[in-house]
DNA sequence: TTATATATCTACTAAATCTATAGGATAATT
DNA sequence: AATTATCCTATAGATTTAGTAGATATATAA
């Protein structure tokens, strides 16, 4: 199951990317508008600042905004801060591969073969889907 | 992340169907075999058995067979039983459909637009993945 | 300078889920 | 009757998830 992390994590991001402005908003008018615990989407939208294209600012009149355009914003980007690895077994991940400890081979390994191919399928869809293509036209 | 039921779980019946018999295999010697804790795979064979291509047979010489030839076998059902649905949300889940409580308007909500191609080009893989496929040739 | 509004950061708790185990019941074989 | 193996239910420990609390840092405005 998709966690609520990344469920409001997506919405959050959406919202901002429809607001369409420059202007920070904050995370209170967030959180009201796509019913979220404010104390819990603050967590989520820090982390979410480490991938570059969510900026902040302190202050009155602070809140987040995005820095990138959201067709420039991949979905693989969002999912792997919010939801981690996009592999479902680390012997699979790109990006946080890790041998399995129970598994002498993998190239026989049938749960390996797998999710091999659940990755490929995950990823062309996550690499091909930006913030842009989440907005209602 | 795949839980580790479902991996014991393909696990033990890639092992079946490699070892390509009628004949009952005990819980014991598949839990040897893929260093799974036999007390956790008898839970797990006992669920896959509702599939109906599962069978058992209690009693001495007795232990779980294939009834249907891997080839016959899809993922999706394997699946299903084991990680539970396909879906990552409930609201783009076809078996088990579900309205989100927070989201008042589905066809607009960003988080059901992208889970809907992620369910799909699941859905795709393991419609079209097949236990035969999982054996190594 | 002071008050206010906002993000930042750390720690904590409660609930849910996952993993595994325990022990007996049931059924088939010898 | 004894043995062997699945079947079934309950439970316990570990981990993860979801959410809360409270103090700190920073920017704005009066």
């Amino acid at each position: 199951m998709l966690s609520k992390k990344t469920k409001y994590g997506l919405k959050a991001l959406t919202y901002l990317a429809r607001r369409n402005t420059k202007e920070p908003i904050a995370i209170a008018e967030i959180a009201k508008h796509e019913n979220i615990s404010q104390k819990f989407l603050e967590n989520i939208l820090l982390s979410l600042r480490s991938t570059g294209f969510l900026g902040s600012k302190k202050g009155k009149g602070g809140g987040y905004y995005l820095i990138k355009d959201p067709s420039e914003i991949p979905m693989t980007t969002v999912m792997r801060v919010l939801e981690g690895p996009i592999a479902m077994v680390s012997c699979v991940s790109l990006n946080f591969y890790e041998k399995c400890d129970d598994c002498p081979d993998e190239p026989s390994c049938s749960v390996h073969r797998l999710m091999l191919k659940v990755r490929d399928s995950n990823l062309e869809v996550y690499r091909n889907t930006f913030l842009a293509d989440l907005l209602t036209e």
